[in-house]
DNA sequence: GGCTTATCCTGGGCGC
DNA sequence: TGCGCCCAGGATAAGC
């Protein structure tokens, strides 16, 4: 699942690897990762260009080409970008890009959420790439105290919900809030207003903590990232709480717990992070009634059309 | 406008 | 053994 961190350990390997490098031939193998133009004009466009400087925003990487065009790159869950120096049967290849030296950049993705963009001369990346305007501040370089405190002020939806949110702060994932809320001693259920300044003066100082050490340590590859030379990252053998659940805190041996927001599964220590049974029993109940819904929906949908609900066929 | 939920997608895990 | 359901999650659309 690449996050800020392993976006930049990725953008930071282009430049190491194929810095000058000038495309021979492109091949997609899946129009859906084509985010813009048409698979046939992606093709054809980004032939000729040479790789320049790689940078990260947010959780896109965006490659300057010769000319002033660009190529955006966004992983989503499980696409990464491989280096390989002879052409074997990868997994999931969705875009094979030759390259002149006869080494080829993949793009693999077996979730097919991830997207490339072509960028042409005199074009802004956001006005061919959605989503990468609205983007919040970095957090490695602009996030402030007072930035979030003004931002949270008027959110009354759960911290980790607000954390997500990428208009906000640009690149935090799943794994990422998790870490950083744990390391702040802030219940993931709170709602972000609640938060005092001096929780949200921590809460900035341990998100950029867990982001540099994140990348000092290439990442985490929990399931899908490695880098681009199909190494992965290390960052998830330090994890305090994100894919612990029921296992001890390793501050105060209490249970890890897991619970869903924002549709994501959210882990914490009750004991480290402590919040109010208010909240608690709020949260608790309101998933209860939305996992009874999901039940009777079911239920319904195997007496109405049992096929309905049958699993999608793989392509 | 703010918030939540569904949807996209596919492999692995698990129950039957 | 094989079938089928559920789960994982980033971004976005839809709905409340």
């Amino acid at each position: 699942m690449p996050e800020l961190p392993e976006v930049e350990t990725v953008a930071r390997g282009l430049n190491k690897i194929i810095l000058g490098e000038v495309v021979k031939e492109v091949k997609v193998l899946r129009d859906e990762s084509v985010g813009h133009p048409t698979k046939t004009q992606f093709e054809r466009l980004l032939k000729g260009h040479a790789f320049e400087n790689a940078t990260r925003r947010g959780k896109y990487i965006v490659i300057d080409l010769s000319h002033g065009a660009k190529l955006v790159v966004h992983l989503r869950m499980s696409g990464r970008l491989v280096v390989r120096k002879k052409f074997g049967e990868p997994s999931f290849l969705r875009v094979r890009i030759l390259l002149e030296s006869g080494r080829e950049l993949h793009y693999e993705d077996m979730r097919v959420f991830g997207r490339l963009w072509y960028v042409p001369q005199g074009a802004a990346v956001n006005e061919v790439v959605s989503g990468i305007g609205d983007l919040g501040v970095e957090p490695l370089t602009d996030l402030t105290a007072e930035y979030l405190h003004k931002a949270f002020k008027k959110k009354s939806q759960p911290i980790k919900n607000t954390l997500l949110d990428q208009r906000i702060i640009a690149g935090i994932g799943n794994i990422y809030a998790d870490e950083s809320l744990f390391l702040s001693g802030i219940n993931p259920l709170r709602p972000a207003s609640s938060l005092k300044k001096d929780e949200i003066e921590v809460l900035v100082q341990q998100i950029i903590k867990v982001l540099e050490r994140a990348i000092e340590l290439g990442g985490s590859s929990l399931r899908d990232y490695s880098n681009l030379e199909g190494v992965n990252g290390n960052y998830q053998d330090t994890s305090q709480v994100y894919g612990r659940e029921g296992e001890k805190c390793k501050k105060c041996k209490t249970k890890i717990e897991r619970t869903k927001l924002a549709g994501r599964s959210s882990h914490y220590c009750p004991k480290c992070q402590p919040v109010s049974k208010k909240i608690l029993d709020a949260h608790n109940s309101a998933a209860e009634i939305l996992s009874e819904s999901r039940k009777s929906k079911t239920t319904a949908a195997k007496k109405t059309a049992p096929r309905a609900i049958s699993r999608r066929k793989s392509k």
